[in-house]
DNA sequence: TGAATAATGGCCT
DNA sequence: AGGCCATTATTCA
């Protein structure tokens, strides 16, 4: 738990633009430790929904990024999936490479 | 209000 | 291995 952690837990919980869905999506991706890597339908399943998409579609259009660990989401198949709104390039391997030292 | 989109996942061939 | 469908939420027109 850091205190930039907390002051994105804070700007979350006070923004009014996103969806209670959203909010539930980037507060579950800041609960997630470092180290730990979650899937879209894991992360979909844990704040109560079954659908994997929408927590895409949450963290693409995530207006918090790159203050939400977004890279911490990967797909079932343990892909990236995306990143800053791309699915592909040289920053979404780059990402891969840091989940990887975070796994340890 | 309705239709299209999506950084998925699972099933079906 | 490849392709298609199912499920849910967001966003645009």
């Amino acid at each position: 738990m850091e205190e930039v952690n907390l002051d994105i837990r804070q700007r979350v919980l006070m923004s009014t633009d996103i969806t209670d869905f959203q909010r539930k999506v980037y507060l579950e991706l800041l609960k997630v430790p470092r180290g730990a890597t979650i899937s879209y339908g894991e992360l979909a399943h844990r704040i109560g929904c079954g659908s994997a998409q929408a927590v895409g579609q949450a963290l693409k259009r995530n207006p918090f990024a790159p203050d939400v660990p977004c890279h911490r989401v990967i797909a079932h198949d343990g892909t990236i999936g995306g990143f800053d709104g791309q699915r592909t390039g040289e920053k979404i391997e780059k990402k891969r490479a840091l989940l990887d030292a975070e796994r340890c």
